[in-house]
DNA sequence: AGCACA
C-alpha cells in the first residue's frame, strides 16, 4: 500500500514544523478581541494546558490568533481536531506557528528582544509545489467534533415501569446546561454564552442548582454556542450542554 | 490574505 498518510490541512503540508503554538486565521473579524480570546480559550483548552492566547487588531493581524499550548502534542491534536471548525460562523484555518512564541522563548532562555533579533541563517528549504489536498474533516466539521455533544441527556426517571422510550431531544434554540458549579450565577454564565451570536438570556432555577437554560434566537445559533462551549470548565468540571426538551 | 509577542 502507499504509505502516505493523508497529510491534513495545515502544518507540515505548508512546510511548517510542529510547534506548541498554533496559528489560526480566517477568524471572524467582527468579534471583539477579548471575547475572541476567551472563546478560543474555551474551545481549545480541551486539548491541553494553554499558556497564552494572542490576537491583535491591527490591519495586518485581523482575523488571526495564536494559541500557545504547553506541549506539541496538544497543539497537534488541536490543529487536527479543530481544522475548519465553524467558529463564529467561519471555519477556522489552523497551522503551526512559524516561529517560537516569546513566552516559550522566555521560559527557554532563548528569548532575544525584538530589535536585536537577527534572522536565522538557515534559509528555509525551497518550497515544494503545494498540492492541494482536500481531506478536511477529521473531526466532522461542526458536527461531532465533541463526542457527546449531542448525547442524550439523562432521562427523568420519574417514569415508572413504562416502556423505555428514549427521549428524543430535537435540536432547538434553547440549551440545557448541566454540571455547573453550584454557586454559578446567571450573570457568570452570561459572560460565556453571550459571546455567541443570537444570545437572548440565561435562566436558572433557584431550587435546582447546577443547571441552567440558555436561549438563543434560533437553533443554528444555539448549536454553534453549544459546540463552542461544550465541556468548558467554569470552575472545576466541564459543563454538559444539550438541547432543552421542548 | 495577512505569522506576533501592545
Amino acid at each position: 500500500m502507499s504509505g502516505e498518510a493523508a497529510a491534513g490541512g495545515g502544518g507540515e503540508a505548508n512546510g511548517v514544523q510542529p510547534n506548541v503554538t498554533i496559528y489560526i486565521n480566517n477568524l471572524n473579524e467582527k468579534i471583539k478581541l477579548e471575547a475572541l480570546k476567551k472563546s478560543l480559550n474555551a474551545v481549545f483548552s480541551q486539548f491541553g494546558k494553554i499558556i497564552e492566547v494572542l490576537a491583535f487588531k491591527t490591519l495586518k493581524h485581523k482575523g488571526q490568533a495564536w494559541v500557545v499550548f504547553e506541549d506539541v502534542a496538544s497543539a497537534t491534536e488541536a490543529l487536527k481536531r479543530m481544522q475548519d471548525f465553524p467558529f463564529y460562523d467561519k471555519p477556522m484555518k489552523i497551522q503551526y506557528a512559524k516561529t517560537k512564541s516569546d513566552v516559550i522563548a522566555k521560559a527557554d532562555g532563548t528569548f532575544v528582544p525584538r530589535e536585536k533579533r537577527k534572522r536565522n541563517d538557515e534559509k528555509p528549504e525551497k518550497k515544494q509545489k503545494r498540492e492541494q489536498h482536500h481531506d478536511v474533516n477529521q473531526a466532522g466539521v461542526g458536527m461531532h467534533a465533541y463526542p457527546g455533544a449531542y448525547g442524550a441527556p439523562p432521562l427523568p426517571f420519574g417514569a415508572g415501569p413504562k416502556v423505555m422510550m428514549p427521549e428524543i431531544i430535537v435540536p432547538n434554540n434553547i440549551l440545557f446546561v448541566q454540571e455547573l458549579p453550584h454557586d454559578a450565577t446567571a450573570l457568570m454564565l452570561q459572560m460565556f454564552f453571550c459571546q455567541y451570536p443570537g444570545f437572548k438570556e440565561v435562566r436558572m432555577i433557584e431550587a435546582k442548582p447546577g443547571i441552567a437554560f440558555v436561549e438563543y434566537g434560533d437553533e443554528g445559533q444555539a448549536t454553534a454556542a453549544m459546540n463552542l462551549l461544550q465541556g468548558f470548565k467554569i470552575k472545576e468540571n466541564p459543563m454538559r450542554i444539550t438541547y432543552a426538551k421542548k
